[in-house]
DNA sequence: GTCGGCATACCGACCGGTCGGTGTCCAATG
DNA sequence: CATTGGACACCGACCGGTCGGTATGCCGAC
């Protein structure tokens, strides 16, 4: 605190040399997975941050704003996955593979993000939850394109529409923060290569 | 109010019929569904069951409460139901399919129940918490049961383990509250036909 | 001097839960 | 039959505490 030196202004000052907003983002990531958002006070956000509430008050708007930031680097880095992923030039299967283990993979690494969608999408305030619902479901038509694209080429079976496959397995998907468990057998990536198997094999035609 | 009449204690003196303890679950289920468990304060769960706090801490030791005898009847009932299907004389596949598409015809037919479920565990107390998730494990190794029971006569494939298929599975019938909408254009039924079909051909051997 | 980057004290709203009381029914008593 | 007592089902004002948010002030850098 009164440690003196030349810093840059949104440098820390205290022990982390994280700068603030990263921090109180951080620390109400991890306080929200594991309270919810309705029983974390802002006093106990600022205090895990090492900051006081007229710091945060200074950068985000609102404690909702802290919430809705957490959902929109999620969200940024989720669909730029996908896209970088769904538009190589494998094989449609191996996309799809590769695109539902990784969505798999990176839920598991960053499972309190994971665990606050599913807990407090709904506490965000009615404008922003439109925001994120939008966001969501630009993600979710690109993953069906993949599904549909397999269809159309008979590769997929067509008996199920494809928004019920995606609403089926991105179920799943958002529910490994009920279950999982680090300490568990399977690696982030084993479990991402059986959903991904699951999937592929849901979708063969019907034999 | 003032009508004059003899009721047996513990039925209804206002516009509606049914019991006090009844209507108050009811309207808290139905709040707790669109508010979060959190944001539905005391009030405005007895003034929508027209009574009052004194009526409520009557029948309940407090707003926890209410929150677990809403999960303990839908478990009792879901369980009640998969242990019918289970044990009936039909062939494996028949059974695994009927109990697959019977719980996600439940779970659509009380989505508020669900919705619950998914967002508001987390904000039992830790021992009412711990009650619902032993039952709710109890649930879950049943349904593991008829898919080891298939993996071991070769029916199903043996490559994944049972508990991770039935947690994938699970996790798509507990989202089903996040995109359902009654104005669709498939049935209850015919959602639960598709998964159950989608669990199913997920487990055949591989071709 | 003034502007970003905080700190601190404080406010008003609200919330879960409590508690002393009230009306009603029933069963025992006389 | 009339009276009484008390168990049950509720009523609603109130309390201690908490929470999100704000107003104001300080302080170092430019």
């Amino acid at each position: 605190m009164t440690r003196a030196s030349t810093r840059k202004p949104g440098e820390a000052t205290g022990d982390d040399q994280a700068a603030v907003p990263r921090r109180l983002l951080e620390h109400a990531t991890k306080l929200f997975a594991k309270k919810g958002f309705d029983r974390t006070s802002v006093q106990e956000i600022v205090e895990a941050a090492g900051v006081t509430k007229g710091a945060m008050y200074h950068y985000f708007g609102s404690k909702d704003d802290l919430l809705y930031e957490i959902y929109a680097r999620v969200l940024r880095e989720q669909t730029r996955q996908l896209e970088s992923v769904a538009t190589s030039d494998s094989p449609l299967r191996e996309r799809l593979a590769a695109a539902a283990s990784d969505v798999v993979v990176s839920s598991i690494d960053n499972l309190d993000d994971n665990t606050i969608f599913l807990q407090s999408m709904h506490q965000l305030s009615p404008d922003k939850q439109k925001a994120v619902r939008a966001e969501r479901r630009k993600y979710h038509e690109r993953f069906r394109g993949l599904i549909e694209e397999g269809q159309a080429s008979g590769e997929f079976r067509t008996d199920k529409p494809a928004d019920v496959v995606v609403d089926f397995f991105f179920g799943s998907v958002h529910h490994l923060g009920s279950w999982y468990r680090r300490s568990g057998s399977l690696t982030a990536r084993q479990i991402g290569d059986h959903y991904a198997d699951l999937l592929l094999d849901a979708l063969r035609p019907a034999g």
